[in-house]
RNA sequence: GGAGGGUUGGCAGAAUGGCAUUGCGAUGGUUUCGAAAACCAUUGGGAGUAAUCCUUUGCAGGUUCGAAUCCUGCACCCUCCGCCA
């Protein structure tokens, strides 16, 4: 959520924000709205200062003043009721240094890595795994349909070996460990700013009988740690490192990357996550995307890193920074991780806030970042560790955890 | 799933229809060579340059001139029973 008072002060900025961002918004209608409820308000405070200071002995007063109040109490709910889901649908400001535009403004900021050339065709992920009976989609399909898929055998081992990179890597650094719930309220959903809208809502999977959604990512359940709370300023950044897995409706993907296990119903992931000083977290945004180039580099796969068009954004981030890891089944650069700043989006409404050096509130800022999705990663991995004979090497720093140097044909 | 008890500031804990009492802790100050102790002040949130005003007893409603207190719904916590990895 933005902050009322910046818009009323700066509603040309807001404006130009949300056509950035390429979100309608009628600021115009708010700040009437803004202007209607704050003089009702007034109004209402007066009255009621009024009702304070008269004593037990005037009831007939208080009476009189009472049903005055009671007339605006409604006008100023209905305003507030009219105000605040306009407000929700606000996105976040993108900062300054955010290229503008639809997805093809997106700028490569740098590509590292050399990119394989195979002596044979590359096979993609799901013709090595099935090969290697190591993904298994189509048992999958039998038991919960399209989108998800078995991880068996070495794959299954890769995967809690990334695991156990990730946290050891992000923990040299001072991350906590968590194993958050993946199960959370809706209050939790809308502080971090993801069921505003009918599309937010249809990503969504929704228990209906116990009012909970399930994450479609760590985040959501990271961010909503520190709801309601003062964080000292010495203690920021707090960060966290977490496992947890996700799911995602895929609604409105049909047709779109169904082969394999790229986009599906529900994947692990392991993701990193900062409550920062607002001063700082620019700086944290960087050290959040140095920590993820440096898991790429040490899985030595070729990556580039792109700072997304504002149009591209999420709505509650104000930048986002994607690592794209080099996938040679497609031929192309394709999406593994993400780090957003939120700044103060996500902090407002969940009400995390810090105290300062003079005493005053301010909200935190709050950052994510994937540290490994696991199944795209996976994919990047067996793509580019393949071998003529359809083998799969396994990258260096990921022998130690498994007991082995490829996979095989069983 | 069943039965009962509970939720007041950072913590403890009073107030049972009329300005939310007090203690501890914390922070700042006085004192001190320095510290402890002692003493003074501050210590829920918001708006305002300020005086000041509003708001705040888990959340949302209701009754009342007036609600922490009475009523309704919800959330959460505890105890016991049942079930359970």
């Amino acid at each position: 959520m933005l902050d009322l008072k910046y818009i009323r002060e700066n509603p040309e900025k807001v404006e130009e924000g949300c056509k950035k961002k390429n979100v309608e918004c009628d600021i115009s209608k708010i700040l009437e709205l803004d202007k209607k409820k704050r003089e009702f308000l007034q109004k209402i405070e007066e009255l009621r200062a009024e009702q304070n200071k008269l004593g037990k002995g005037s009831i007939e007063e208080a009476t009189k003043l009472k049903t005055e109040v009671k007339k605006l109490e409604p006008q100023l709910q209905e305003v507030e009721g009219e105000l605040y889901p306009l407000l929700a649908l606000l996105p976040n400001m993108p900062q300054d240094d955010v290229p503008v535009g639809d997805e093809s403004a997106n700028v490569v900021l740098r590509q590292h890595g050399k990119i394989p050339k195979f002596d044979f065709e590359p096979k993609d992920h799901l013709e090595l795994g099935e090969a290697l009976n190591i993904i298994d989609v189509k048992r999958a399909v039998k038991l919960s349909g399209s989108r998800f898929a078995y991880i068996k055998r070495e794959a299954a081992l890769l995967e809690f070996a990334l695991v156990q990179f990730a946290f050891k890597t992000a923990m040299k650094e001072g991350f906590i460990p968590v194993v958050p719930p993946v199960l959370v309220k809706k209050e939790a959903m809308q502080g971090m700013g993801y069921i505003d809208t009918k599309e937010d809502l249809a990503e969504r999977y929704y228990f209906e009988k116990d009012k909970l959604f399930l994450v479609g990512t760590a985040e959501q359940a990271i961010g909503p740690l520190h709801q309601g709370e003062v964080f000292e300023e010495k203690e920021l950044a707090s960060r966290a490192i977490a496992f947890s897995t996700c799911f995602r409706e895929e609604a409105g993907s049909y047709g779109k990357d169904t082969r394999g296990i790229l986009r599906v119903h529900q994947f692990d992931k392991v993701e990193m996550f900062s409550f920062a000083h607002p001063e700082k977290s620019k700086e944290e945004h960087q050290f959040l995307v140095s920590l993820q180039e440096k898991l790429w580099q040490a899985l030595e796969i070729p990556y580039q890193v792109v700072q997304l068009a504002t149009g591209d954004m999420a709505r509650p981030s104000a930048s986002t920074i994607d690592i794209e890891a080099w996938m040679p089944g497609q031929n192309k650069y394709r999406e593994v991780s993400s780090a957003s700043n939120t700044t103060d989006f996500q902090a407002r409404r969940l009400n995390i806030r810090f105290k300062t050096k003079e005493g005053k509130l301010e909200y935190v800022h709050m950052l994510n970042a994937t540290a490994f999705a696991i199944g795209r990663t996976l994919i990047a991995i067996m793509e580019n560790y393949q071998q003529k004979d359809g083998s799969i090497k396994i990258p260096k720093v990921l022998k130690g955890y498994i007991g082995k140097k490829e996979i095989q044909k069983q």
